[in-house]
DNA sequence: GTCTATAGGCTGATAGAC
DNA sequence: GTCTATCAGCCTATAGAC
């Protein structure tokens, strides 16, 4: 299933060829068929466990009665922990939706739009408390969703680019974090906020 | 040209047939051999088509003597304008980008390279003058070319779920220019921002 | 320039031996 | 459970008629 994630991620569904997979993963090609029941199959099986995954991790975040801007803070850091599991995931989940879920099993879309609406509550809930200015939750959640998944989709493409680089430096990762906590406190804030070195 | 690239920016590359892109623009299928040589030189002339136009129009700001915030909200404004024009563009990019390059012809990436050096080189200059924070230039490109490109690559799937919607509306795509450059104002300012209403 | 028909290659899945 | 061999379908590109 590692295999199949790294593959999806770089070449998309279509442009993984199950032999690859097998090779990959060191296992016969026929294998993928007896275990999994077909390279669709195999598919929805990643983005099942995913989902499963990070449902489980942001219903904490949801559930959790800390202020808007504090949850903001948890989910940016919860999603870089998932990601740093499974580097190949943001890619991968980016390019069915970017397909308009063609591939997906009908049953793990609304998980995976569920997902997409915490940071838009996250968002509703700050501007109710005042802990945020009146921007659009939608916007803003499109936003940070679109920094937080391009990074991810992008660095392992910027490693092979340029050599002899880890896949997904775990430091980088942090100082990301950072940086967007950073960026999008400072932007988000009602009034004036304290100055804070970045 | 216009129907091939909405098909590779839903589909991918490899996901996209032939058959379908003649069918789609009411041509035969055999023509787009003959005038374009093959699927792959098509997707090459689109490429090419793009990053020319991109070019020159990224060119006015890095040759303007702007201040750097300015300059950041003209690139926001811009890059905007150019996928409102032609909005499967940021998905069919973001694909080839996540594919590491794959089916895109060699003297063609560097010319790709150059658009995203310019948002860091605009915050290096920015932060140089004092009109920026010390933020990391590399990240903060990241981040912003995500918002950007993540918008037009969703917004399209968007309009398929909820039916009924304009692909992608001119004033939806004003309010996010706006959003970010609001957002992105404030969270790089280097001292405390002025009150400004969302 | 345009279209039909077809070649030639590749791919996912499976039958069947072990 | 694992592997080899093979099938049936699909896709791109092109030859050749008009």
């Amino acid at each position: 299933m590692n295999a199949a994630t790294d593959l999806f991620a770089l070449r998309g569904f279509e442009g993984t060829r199950v032999d690859r997979i097998a090779e990959t993963a060191g296992v016969n090609k026929a294998m993928i068929s007896y275990h999994f029941g077909g390279k669709n199959a195999l598919y929805n099986e990643i983005l099942r466990e995913t989902f499963a995954d990070a449902h489980r991790r942001f219903a904490e975040i949801r559930d959790s009665d800390a202020a808007a801007d504090e949850r903001l803070r948890a989910f940016i850091q919860t999603f870089a922990d998932l990601s740093i599991r499974r580097p190949a995931l943001p890619a991968m989940v980016l390019r069915e939706v970017m397909s308009g879920g063609l591939h997906i099993e009908k049953d793990l879309l609304p998980k995976l739009l569920a997902i997409f609406g915490l940071v838009q509550d996250i968002i509703d809930q700050g501007i109710a408390e005042g802990t945020f200015s009146a921007v659009n939750p939608y916007l803003t959640h499109i936003s940070l969703l679109g920094s937080l998944v391009f990074f991810f989709a992008f660095t392992p493409i910027r490693a092979s680019l340029e050599e002899g680089r880890l896949p997904v430096g775990v430091a980088e990762v942090r100082e990301y974090v950072r940086h967007l906590q950073y960026v999008l406190g400072r932007g988000l804030a009602p009034t004036l906020p304290s100055p804070e070195p970045a």
